[in-house]
DNA sequence: AGACGTACCTGACCGC
DNA sequence: TGCGGTCAGGTACGTC
């Protein structure tokens, strides 16, 4: 499901509701999801105290108050849900019982979610964290630092963006909407883009994260926000999902160009208007 | 090394 | 109503 504007939404619906609450107990009713949950998750969960709520790309890092850190990644499907009293429901593989009686539920019908428990400040060297690039919303993120990553690379844009080595955090709805914006088609050899398309893509990026944070993520399928409340950023796709319809601000002749263009690239559907992005 | 296809899962939706 | 096919916010791994 969730690409960085919807684990940033959580996380912030998380950070009042749950810092410095304690957990009594911890329900652990899987395995596992994409992979097997740590040994004794629910004992070592136990009467641990919640720190701080923060993010890295697209994972979730609840950290506690025993120096280890719960990381959490949703996969496709995945939701983080604050309840009060509702009982357990299909899919519902980890609850957290919070000292207030509300409950954290992970909930993940899909199962390609992650959790794992891990010393705090070992996380960076993760098997899932230490291949991330940088953080799109961070310093790090400008025009000669994308020039940089893209340069000699082969791959179509599209791909490189979807490429969590490079930047971490965008997935399949913000890179077509962050190459929208920019003017730059998804079938464009990354290596290719010059120095002012890259410029664009930079801000491109940076707006439509922040625009979509701002109004609670996107809500297609899965995913809700940690109340249970949809998202709203899926009102606001510029070409995402609009296949045949026009594009935001469209000025194309519709019955000419036939509307927003959907393409597979790498098995993924790429959303993309013909006249403004080339 | 880098690029590509495929596997991992369930559920929703569409056409027959 | 039901069945098969297709598609879905992601990542990891094998193979060229």
């Amino acid at each position: 499901m969730p690409e960085l504007p919807e684990v940033e939404t959580i996380r912030r619906g998380l950070v009042k509701a749950i810092t410095g609450k304690r957990i009594v107990q911890a329900e652990v009713r899987a395995e596992g999801l994409r992979t097997r949950f740590p040994k004794n998750l629910a004992g070592c969960l136990k009467d641990r105290r919640i720190i701080s709520v923060t993010r890295r790309a697209k994972y979730l890092l609840i950290n506690l108050d025993n120096a280890e850190t719960l990381l959490i990644h949703l996969g496709m499907s995945g939701r983080l849900v604050l309840q009060k009293n509702e009982p357990a429901k299909k899919h519902d593989h980890i609850i957290i019982h919070l000292n207030d009686k509300s409950r954290l539920v992970l909930n993940d019908p899909r199962r390609f979610g992650l959790c794992d428990l891990v010393a705090t400040d070992k996380l960076s060297n993760h098997k899932s964290l230490r291949t991330l690039g940088i953080e799109p919303l961070g310093k790090e993120l400008t025009a000669p630092r994308l020039a940089s990553l893209l340069k000699g690379k082969k791959t179509s844009i599209k791909n490189a963006l979807m490429d969590q080595r490079l930047v971490a955090g965008l997935g399949n709805i913000y890179v077509c909407e962050a190459l929208f914006y920019s003017g730059i088609s998804p079938k464009r050899r990354a290596g290719n883009c010059s120095e002012q398309e890259i410029a664009k893509l930079v801000t491109a990026i940076r707006d439509v994260l922040r625009a979509s944070i701002k109004s609670g993520g996107s809500s297609l399928r899965d995913y809700v926000r940690s109340d249970g409340k949809k998202g709203g950023f899926q009102n606001r796709f510029a070409v995402y999902g609009r296949e045949g319809m026009p594009c935001k601000g469209c000025t194309c002749c519709i019955e000419k160009t036939g509307g927003v263009t959907r393409i597979s690239q790498s098995g993924r559907s790429s959303f993309y208007c013909r006249t403004k992005q080339k």
